[in-house]
DNA sequence: TAAAAATACTCCATAGGTATTTTAT
DNA sequence: ATAAAATACCTATGGAGTATTTTTA
């Protein structure tokens, strides 16, 4: 589990779709599409119920996102301090 | 900045020594020293003093570590729940 | 039947290894 | 003089790409 799969994850759920996440992240879609599947196999269920309008979080996939913000918030806050790269 | 790195300083800091820390995260020692300059190549300024004895923080190290904490702790908080991997 | 996501590959960057050298007391 | 860290170099894994196929409303 990496933080870029986290931020991967959040970008996804904030764009509804993979394909507009991934225009966001500049990466294509296959390679989010993997990124994600990545951590859904890691966890053992599914994050993303898919569809033709795009992803929407499962019950689960919402609980986990709180997690993942939360890693991501303080790595942010690392970041914005130290600077990324 | 991986949050492998982040545990690897973690790892560093908590036994005082690379060579000690590299054994209780079962990689070689150059494989850590390479780590470790690495996120100080990344944040500009150097995390440890490097000695005879092993290694000491900087103030500024220091510092850095407050923060390198909060996201693994986080980061643990979401493992613990979901599994690693 | 057409978007959106998934699959099938290929390629390359980097995390890790071993061997060796340098540093600091 | 010696233990610890750094450097040099090599290898292999996986993250990213393009091309294509499969889903699902």
């Amino acid at each position: 589990m990496t933080l870029q799969q986290l931020r991967y994850l959040i970008a996804v759920v904030e764009k509804g779709s993979m394909t507009e996440a991934a225009k966001s992240l500049f990466i294509s879609q296959p390679s989010l599409s993997n990124a994600i599947k990545e951590v859904e196999r890691n966890i053992g269920f599914r994050i993303f119920n898919r569809g033709r309008a795009g992803v929407t979080l499962t019950a689960k996939g919402m609980e986990f996102l709180g997690y993942a913000r939360r890693v991501v918030q303080q790595m942010d806050a690392l970041e914005s301090k130290y600077g990324d790269s």
